[in-house]
DNA sequence: TCTAAATTTAGAATAGTTCTAAATCTGGAA
DNA sequence: TTCCAGATTTAGAACTATTCTAAATTTAGA
């Protein structure tokens, strides 16, 4: 079951995302707009230079700083997730906001959803220890 | 200067390092050894730069260049595993050869290991999926 | 229309790491 | 021992992803 969090995928609109924007506090400006069609809906964790490199084919003129101030800024305002991954230097943008995890592609270097109904962890730990988050990311190949 | 006193777990007698490093097919020089008396025993988790300002204490001179080229030969040869972690740019280096996982204290940015046995992890991923590693990090407080 | 504040931008700066190429060591051969 | 080819070390340059700076521009709204 989901839809309960908007589903990625499905593009919104320019005008959806505007209201999108304005209701997170964030001003709704031409290149937010467009930064925003690409990172809130088709995109599947992309890099900033991958988001740059759509930006210059979909909009007129945009600076990778102002790709990376937009990316900063919706991170901020909760409209997108930023992961760090072991194999690759760059930080990937997540328009999947629900707590998930991931498996990498090692052969193809995909990075895939993994819902968390599709696994389930048992901690034995000593009570000590207060878990607040669990990042896992499963490695292997797809056939 | 030394400092004899602490006796971390395991450490190696520079002999031991030494032989290790031969038989691993490592040439154990100088500097190599300095460095593995260091991350080999005492240290856990280090960075590149934390092998560096000890071994400025504990060796006469040394250069950046090198602790980096040992630390990746280290890796290379399977005497020391190099793990990426989000909350930091920089690698750490573990001593513990042993799949593992680990929990970070947000409080102090300690990083514990955790045994494979202190959790368990049930995959329900469709057969098309072969894991051939795990990473997961807890987040969290210690009391 | 006007203007203060927000945004965008090019380019400089930064951090962690790798590369380059010259100096220095090292294990054997002689 | 002496010698030397190859390995290692080193300082500093280069590199990459990202952030910062400060000037130009756009924007909201009085
Ligand atoms: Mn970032
Ligand atoms: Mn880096
Ligand atoms: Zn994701
Ligand atoms: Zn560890």
């Amino acid at each position: 079951m989901k839809a309960k969090n908007q589903t990625p995928n499905h593009c919104l609109s320019p005008n959806e995302i505007e209201s999108r924007l304005k209701s997170a506090g964030v001003q709704p400006t031409a290149q937010r707009i467009a930064i925003c069609r690409f990172v809130l809906c088709e995109a599947k964790h992309p890099t900033a230079e991958q988001v740059k490199a759509w930006a210059d084919l979909n909009f007129p003129k945009i600076s990778l700083a102002t790709v990376y101030n937009t990316l900063g800024i919706l991170v901020q305002a909760g409209l997108l997730k930023e992961y760090r991954f072991p194999h690759t230097e760059s930080s990937v943008y997540d328009n999947n906001l629900t707590s998930h995890h991931h498996f990498l592609d090692e052969a193809t270097g995909e990075l895939i959803d993994i819902e968390p109904d599709q696994l389930s962890v048992n901690l034995k730990l000593k009570p000590s220890f207060k878990i607040k988050e669990m990042e896992i990311l499963l490695k292997g190949t797809r056939s």
